[in-house]
RNA sequence: GCCCUUGUAGUUCAAUGGAUAGAACAAAUCCCUCCUAAGGAUUAGAUGUAGGUUCGAUUCCUACCAAGGGUACCA
């Protein structure tokens, strides 16, 4: 139980016995230091319930604490009626010895033990190479699985798409194109074909595997097209730093019958009707204003369906929790899904949708529209290969979902070098460097080391992030927001960075030394364990 | 038209309804006989507009303006 939780309760508690009702109780740390190291604005919050001037109730609640655990200092009371606690040297010093005693349960809550989680995300259809777009998607849903894997879950990370539908044909014909062309055959590109050079690549390759004779539509066209651009994909995860265990596919649902089988349990709850040579799902019945189709007139499914098909499935695979990322494009589609799956008797309260907002490409100064049929993509490879997979990740992780990035090409080199990544990983070298250097000193942090000797102010800095951090990183897990764990280390970084010019750790001061290794041995752990969390390196020397 | 997301410093982004709105880059000025200056210190600089709710609003509500996305037989 953490302090915040002992104070909450006994707050929670003192308010009762006042005859009131507490809502749940807040606890923060105030930007302000003047005001202690955890606030509440409880008294705020009863005062209109308990017909009393906040600061009043403020002084009852305070009267009524008893016995306030004996690391925590007497609150003080400040307008407009917030409660502020003060914790006490030897709380800091717990929190330290906590950290030394468990470097890799620090922050942990085990909320997840036991349980499975399934995170789909990028699931680009493979028409061609992943774009800068597609990176943002890459890392959000990559660490969104290290936060549930870090609090217990056993997580699958998996990738879904299309390989059934009119993209892949058109893709097909694209490469059968641009092979005719080759051979001198006089062909029309297809409208909406994809424009890329990797498509004359593939044709190449098609024209030297299987020769100069294939027919019309043979399928040896799409076949190399998706393997050749599936193994480009999954070597641009990789230099990512993204794993996925399993790739799905929508010719499964197809080829297993359950599309079949979802269509017959929509028809028998009336969910579904035919209308000009279409079949439509009733989505004004889950509150859209139109009803969608599902079928086309061409007797092939829109993508929605095996969605539905493909979402089951992963319901009945048996995960406590599905998380979907997806982008802005998708927004209007989930709900439809859901709203079938509840219709279907599953409960959705299992699904976590995330929604992100698109990175807009500037180059030049201007937003330049991308497009994979167009071919006028930056891929991410490219980005890669040209700043390093630290910084495109910490680049994409670093802001919320919600923002509509703007990516600036032009500056992307320049800003790379100058890139807030370096600064946390620069904070774990500095601290390797310090033990390198104690230990030439003959100085080796051992279990023997007294805190009390932690005395100045940056010192406390520090242990005061260190304090911060599990109620950060649980925060991560409620919220699945990956840039609060980035935020948490740069606070921590800063915090350390300033205590390396204020503090020499290497000193004649045995005891000095020996305490501040300490310190900066568990501010070296909580920061690998973060950089882990993030997919980032944590090296040892710059 | 309607729906979703977003408008914060010159720029790119932060800020569970809290107290003095943070950081980075760009600009200006300092600090390496000292464990790595990829660092530290200092200066200047912002909540789109108009209302509302609240003890308190960047945060919640309404309208307007602007950007991105969606608006159903592309994914």
């Amino acid at each position: 139980m953490t302090i915040t939780d002992q104070l909450s309760d006994l707050l929670a508690g003192a308010a009762r016995s006042l005859g009131l009702t507490p809502p749940a109780v807040h606890l923060s740390p105030p930007k302000n230091p003047a005001f202690g190291d955890y606030s509440t604005n409880l008294p705020l919050i009863l005062a209109r319930q308990a017909k009393k001037n906040p600061l009043d109730l403020a002084r009852d609640l305070v009267d009524q604490l008893d016995p306030l655990p004996d690391t925590v200092a007497p609150p003080e009371i400040t307008p407009p009626g917030f409660i502020n606690f003060r914790l006490q040297p030897t709380y800091y010093y717990q929190v330290l010895q906590e950290i030394l005693d468990h470097p890799d349960q620090y922050g942990r809550t085990h909320r997840g033990a036991g349980q499975t989680a399934n995170v789909e995300f990028v699931s680009a259809n493979p028409t061609g190479p992943l774009t800068v777009g597609h990176g943002r998607q890459a890392v959000l849903g990559d660490v969104v699985a290290s936060i549930l894997e870090w609090h217990g879950y056993e997580v699958t990370r998996e990738y879904y798409y299309n390989d059934a539908g009119r993209q892949m044909r058109l893709l097909a014909a694209s490469v059968e194109a641009r092979y005719r062309e080759l051979l001198g055959e006089t062909t029309e590109f297809p409208e909406d074909g994809y424009q890329g050079e990797y498509i004359r690549d593939i044709a190449r390759s098609v024209l030297a595997t299987y020769g100069n004779a294939l027919p019309r539509e043979a399928p040896e066209f799409r076949r190399e097209a998706e393997t050749t651009i599936f193994q480009d994909i999954r070597a641009t995860l990789e230099q990512l730093g993204v794993r996925h265990q399993i790739f799905s596919n929508e010719q499964t649902y197809y080829e297993r019958g359950d599309i079949d089988r979802i269509l017959s349990e929509l028809k028998a709850r009336d969910l579904i009707y035919e209308k000009d040579g279409a079949t439509w799902l009733k989505t004004t019945r889950f509150g859209k204003e139109q009803d969608t189709v599902l079928i086309k007139q061409t007797g092939e499914p829109t993508y929605r369906l095996p969605d539905m098909a493909y979402h089951r499935d992963k319901f009945q695979r048996g995960f406590d929790v599905i998380v979907d990322i997806f982008g802005a494009d998708h927004i209007a589609t989930y709900p439809d899904v859901l709203a079938v799956l509840e219709a279907l008797g599953m409960d959705t309260g299992r699904v976590r949708v995330l929604i992100h907002q698109f990175v807009t490409l500037v180059r030049g100064g201007e937003a330049v529209k991308m497009s994979t049929r167009k071919a006028n993509f930056v891929t991410l490879r490219e980005l890669v290969d040209r700043l390093g997979k630290d910084v495109v990740r910490y680049f994409f992780i670093m802001r919320g979902m919600n923002s509509h990035l703007n990516f600036d090409l032009d500056l992307a080199e320049d800003q790379s070098e100058k890139n807030p990544v370096f600064y946390l990983q620069y904070a774990h070298a500095r601290i390797a460097n310090i033990l390198e250097h104690a230990r030439a000193f003959g100085l080796e942090w051992t279990r023997r080391y007294d805190p009390k000797r932690l005395t100045t102010s940056e010192e406390f800095h520090l242990l005061k992030e260190l304090d911060h951090i599990p109620r950060t990183w649980e925060a991560a897990l409620d919220s699945l927001e990956p840039q609060v764990i980035a935020q948490s280390l740069q606070s921590l970084a800063t915090a350390f960075h300033k205590f390396y010019t204020e503090c020499r750790v290497v000193t004649d001061d045995q005891e000095l030394s020996r305490a501040r290794l300490a310190l900066v041995t568990a501010v070296k752990s909580v920061l690998r364990n973060g950089l882990e969390l993030l997919g980032i390196a944590a090296p040892d020397r710059m």
